[in-house]
RNA sequence: GCGCCAAUAGCUCAGUUGGAUAGAGCAACGGAUUUCUAAUCCGUAGGUCAGGGGUUCGAAUCCCUUUUGGCGUGCCA
């Protein structure tokens, strides 16, 4: 609805010539009083046209109330054009949505954009936590967003199954293994995985191999452990996901881009850019030459490459795969890394605005109003796993959509799992179901929407109606705003509105009147039409639409 | 020290990219159920948008600065 004002304005612009700076926007005002709709172009055009805003205002206004989709346009304040719609365009639009279906929204709107989102990535060297969950709920709703709007999304989830963390994971297991044949471990080492799951997957390969392995090389006897461990806590991090309705289109594996020689190609590439040198037995990188604090280290005194050497090769195909737009969502203890990161972006001569870092900030775990503490290094944490038993799959998602990726999340165990008015996704979910008990009813009296024939949407005259029907129409915006600003949380409290909207509404009017079956069939119509929106917004949160609650 | 992120109602947070009188939810109190689901609705309150300065028709939003908190600043990943 805005896209189409914003082209009405558009064309009553060139069609009086005048220039103008598009720049200007078209929204819904705080303030009813102000109109369904106000823009500010006379104002944003002031300098661009050198006349009064009001007097701009003035000529827009009289072209555009020609059309006879609006009721009313109002020249006001400084010189804001506020719109009043005419009823029979809200009715237009309202069948729209009805012959949509779970279609609406969608759109070409991202046409021909390739986007890599690539989120979670979290080491394969334990189960998945709570900060793991909260990028899978966001990675997966953008991605869902996005694909309603005709971008081109991919989920990739990269791996590192190779290098300094997954040697060690090998040595811990191989402790804990070594444990159950009996053998004295003094301490175990700081650095190592404390966690329970080690002890468990040691006595799984026990099961499997028993003392076999003893009769091995020790660095044969350290590979076979390796690749057990990161099989099997690579099938536990899947099976997680997918209790959270996250998938990958694909899992890059640091191993694999190694075995395929794109660290040697990125460094040479580097090389031959002229912004690699030798010092110290090393090999450094002079990243300092595009904007970074110092130059950094390429290769180990020891021969061995850096994190950083495969990670730009991982965004080396990022770029060779064709992405317009590349997404990397990490946790806020990767800031320091990234300048870095772009530093060689740059010295390949890619183009470094494709690429965008999105933060999610830390999580608090909130129980009986206390912070739940975690410690990696002690394996004491909640897992992904932990939070879905405890709470569910639909009130994790909703919570952690609930607040924008830059916000630190205070996630409070007890108001999830309460089902109560005073959790947010029980009363959206409770307003579908609501709807769905209500369309049931319909049909016992002999009303349901299909044997309304000819349905007189005019009907649907009081405010709160149209009401409603404004804020379906706003629906396609907000998911535009949500994949711009890659910000899918605007979702969570749209869906929470028109949830509110749905219960007002259903309290204050009776939507089944035998007396008045075709006043009973349009809000049926209504009704129906504010479910599909909700199952829509919901779907793209992950969150199901249950029919009974 | 330097860099990044944040600071809005008692609490948790929004705030449509610079718009008109800054909004929700929760918590508190009172009320509504012969009913299409009360997991709901109706009513009552709260603000120096951390402080200061600047930019302009107009600032919670942009710039500078101070304060507070979180994180980063490895030949760890």
């Amino acid at each position: 609805m805005k896209t189409k004002i914003y082209n009405d304005i558009v064309k009553s612009l060139k069609k009086i010539n005048l220039n103008y700076n598009k720049n200007f926007g078209v929204e819904v005002p705080n303030i009813p009083e102000h109109g369904d709709f106000s823009s500010n172009v006379a104002l944003v055009n002031t300098k661009v046209l050198k006349k009064k805003p009001h007097d701009i205002a003035k000529l827009l206004a009289e072209d555009l109330s020609k059309k006879r989709d609006y009721k009313s346009i109002k020249i006001a304040g400084p010189g804001f054009l506020n719109f009043k719609l005419a009823t029979s365009l809200y009715y237009k639009e309202l069948k729209k949505i009805g012959d949509a279906g779970t279609d609406y929204g969608k759109s070409d709107y991202g046409k021909s954009q390739k986007v890599l989102i690539e989120f979670i990535s979290a080491n394969p060297t334990g189960p998945l936590n709570v900060v793991s969950a909260r990028a899978g709920a966001y990675g997966d709703s953008l991605y869902r967003i996005m694909d309603h709007l005709g971008f081109e999304p991919f989920r990739e989830f990269y791996l590192n199954d190779a290098g300094n963390q997954v040697d060690i994971l090998a040595e811990s297991l191989e402790i804990r293994y070594r444990e159950l044949h009996g053998h004295e471990v003094e301490e175990f080492p700081v650095e190592a995985y404390h966690g329970e799951y080690i002890k468990e997957l040691a006595f799984e390969l026990n099961t499997l191999e028993g003392t076999k392995l003893f009769h091995m090389t020790e660095d044969d006897r350290l590979e076979r452990m390796k690749n057990f461990a990161l099989d099997e806590i690579h099938k536990m991090q899947i099976s997680s996901l997918k209790r959270f309705d996250v998938e990958f289109d694909n899992w890059m594996s640091e191993k694999k881009l190694r075995a395929e020689g794109t660290l040697e190609e990125a460094l040479s590439y580097l090389a031959e850019a002229g912004c690699t040198y030798e010092k110290d037995d090393a090999v450094f990188f002079s990243s300092t030459k595009f904007g970074d604090e110092k130059d950094r280290v390429l290769i180990k005194a020891d021969g061995n490459p850096t994190y950083l050497v495969p990670d730009i090769a991982y965004h080396l195909t990022k770029y060779n795969r064709g992405f317009n737009i590349i997404l990397d969502v990490l946790g806020p203890d990767h800031h320091g890394h990234v300048s870095k990161l772009r530093a060689a972006i740059k010295a390949l001569e890619l183009d470094d605005s494709k690429l965008e870092i999105i933060y999610l900030q830390h999580i608090n775990l909130l129980q009986d109003g206390e912070i739940v503490k975690m410690s990696k290094r002690t394996g004491k944490i909640i897992t992904m796993d932990d939070l879905i038993d405890e709470v569910g799959k639909d009130a994790a998602r909703y919570f952690f959509l609930d607040r924008r990726p830059s916000a630190h999340l205070d996630f409070d165990l007890e108001l999830a799992k309460k089902k109560t008015s005073e959790n947010p996704v029980f009363y959206c979910q409770y307003a579908y179901a609501r709807i769905n008990s209500v369309l049931k009813k319909a049909k016992k009296v002999k009303l349901s929407l299909k044997k309304c024939k000819d349905i007189k949407l005019k009907k649907l005259s009081k405010k709160d109606e149209l009401d409603i029907i404004k804020k379906m129409l706003e629906f396609p915006a907000i998911l535009q705003l949500c994949a711009d600003n890659r910000e899918p949380h605007r979702l969570a409290g749209y869906v929470h509105e028109l949830a509110s909207m749905f219960h007002k509404y259903y309290a204050k009017y009776k939507i089944i009147d035998e007396e008045n079956p075709d006043l009973s069939c349009a809000r049926l119509y209504l009704i129906s039409a504010v479910q599909n929106v909700i199952s829509i917004s919901l779907g793209l949160m992950g969150i199901s639409s249950p029919k009974k609650m």
